[in-house]
DNA sequence: CTGAAAGCGCTAACAA
DNA sequence: TTGTTAGCGCTTTCAG
């Protein structure tokens, strides 16, 4: 079995509280004891057990990250962010998939099944507004990408109607009339598609457009299945837009291989942005412009979020907006060079 | 703050010992204290205190996974059908990424830090077979990716070497003679890539070519950006290869959105194979032929691995050595049939 | 600088 | 069926 501190402080003869001073280093320790102590803990292999010393100390050091799904190019990258930078804070990171269930959301928020975390981060997919506002936490929450701050959580997100608005912005400045929206999700409480139609409507308006529904074009998931089907729905309804804006990246490219394969020129007869900017946009033929959002910043004001609220006293601050700075990558897809 | 069993006992007139019987609902408590005792939990909203049941229970539900990186497709799939299914089993993943960092790798395997997790999945990148031996373990250990059992720990992995020979021998059949190979990693202790080598050279000579050095291009690491300096390597060094076998369908792509980039036809003047079927392969154009392992079964079979160590007397059973299906998926990158 | 001991919240062996 | 209580391994207050 493994050994706790009582075993190293016999094996040196010392007590418990000497040894706990020298693996914490906490308190000062005479040279002489220290070494004798260190002898003993090398020799006994001694490792911490982390559970005693979270029920001492009344924290885990573990926060969870609850998205919809890991496997996304999205969620990957900004989960891998959200890992290195709690790393840097000495904070594991425990993840679970919600797959947009609201029970599985729901069941996060409310702690059913104990208290594990010491904060949590979360996108919601399912959950709308007053489910998020509602319930008591347990501990302190963020909420990624909603539209405001629910006034019992903070909340970190770029500003989703601003950015989709340029997006659409830049396709018409190349002279494209028939624009497409992949992406709408009326289906889902959650506010996101929602923000990225109403920026895409204003764009369209501005220019002196009528956004015309026979061009938003709706989805179940945000994957490149979901936009390949989408593209194939406006293709098969004698719809053909010269350029499409795609709420997410993984829609995009699943629309722009669709369009490919049925003979279309991109992005000559057919221009593309996205949204996301996730790595492989970058590297498909051609190219896709995209919305950039500051990924690193999401997962760094998060996490200084979750520590702000776990470090100070409850309540003292209210609820923060943190809007995240976005840029507009703009490559071939929606160009005039073609791959 | 929140509130203990104790409260709750208090509240309901009764003991801790029959408050915790209606929480785990193990014993057999009278129904008429039951009600009580649950209208009392309800009325405290109390949640059990997860440190303080896994210092009593000695476990903490937590496993680790150790991986490079999450942010890469490969690795994000797999960490997303690990933690689906250590949901299954009431298990929470921890995740971790060590970028490929020996110091990292060999922390986490010897439990520096505490014991904080039940067991251990890892897939290392740095460490060579004779530190993956050599030191004891503290908790149950999976190898993801090694090449063989190494005495001390299970192992779960595809037969790299055959799944390239077959990749290699499939370009082979159609005609190819002058195939590349991007991929090796001559640099890392890791023996992934040397077996891949290992089985496109071995399919070479059976169709009685001689490997040649030049066509083998090694790689730093095996993202898109590494397979796009590995074709500019070798288109600018003169060398002209009819068809790529990538160890990666990341270093596939980069790849081969190079070749596109600079003329190469795909597949008529270049056919393109990859390594681990990842989904943006399949949406690019022309769709990537590649190797499939079944990472549902990696998944599974690693925490089955972890549950039996766990949960059954340890050392009982010698180390497993996994071998994971895989297969062979034909696109149009390696056809006659453009994009 | 070091030892003794309380107690974090929970479960389960032992009693009643 | 329920109460009492001894720890799980650690940190830290209080003495010395």
């Amino acid at each position: 079995m493994s050994s706790r501190l009582k075993d190293v402080a016999a094996l040196a003869g010392v007590s418990t509280r000497t040894v706990s001073n020298v693996v914490s280093g906490s308190a000062s320790v005479a040279e002489e004891t220290r070494v004798r102590v260190q002898a003993a803990l090398d020799e006994l292999g001694y490792r911490p057990n982390v559970a005693a010393r979270n029920l001492r100390a009344g924290r885990t050091g573990l926060i969870g990250l609850a998205i919809p799904e890991l496997y996304s190019p999205y969620f990957g990258e900004l989960a891998s962010l959200i890992v290195e930078a709690a790393q840097q804070r000495a904070w594991t990171v425990v993840i679970d998939q919600t797959s947009g269930d609201p029970d599985a959301e729901r069941r996060l928020l409310e702690g059913t099944g104990g208290r594990l975390v010491d904060g949590l981060i979360i996108s919601p997919w399912a959950l709308g507004p007053e489910e998020l506002t509602g319930r008591p936490r347990h501990v302190p929450v963020v909420l990624l990408g909603e539209r405001r701050p629910h006034g019992l959580a903070d909340r970190v997100a770029v500003d989703n109607v601003l950015a989709a608005d340029e997006a659409t912005t830049h396709l018409l400045a190349s002279g494209r009339r028939r624009i497409a929206a992949i992406g709408p999700q009326p289906h889902l409480r959650n506010e996101t598609a929602a923000q990225r139609l109403e920026g895409y409507r204003n764009a369209l308006r501005r220019a002196g457009l009528h956004p015309d529904p026979a061009l938003e074009q709706p989805v179940t998931a945000l994957h490149r299945a979901d936009g390949a089907e989408a593209m194939t729905a406006l293709l098969d309804a004698g719809i053909r837009p010269d350029a499409v804006f795609a709420f997410t990246d993984e829609l995009a490219l699943g629309a722009m291989h669709v369009a490919r394969r049925r003979g279309v020129r991109v992005p000559h007869e057919m221009a593309f942005a996205g949204f996301d900017d996730i790595e492989d946009g970058r590297y498909a033929n051609p190219p896709l412009t995209s919305v950039v959002p500051d990924k690193r910043q999401i997962a760094e004001r998060s996490l200084q979020c979750l520590a702000d609220r776990i470090y100070s006293p409850a309540s003292a601050v209210p609820p923060l907006d943190v809007v995240i700075p976005h840029q507009l990558a703009v490559r071939a897809s929606s160009g005039w060079t073609d791959s």
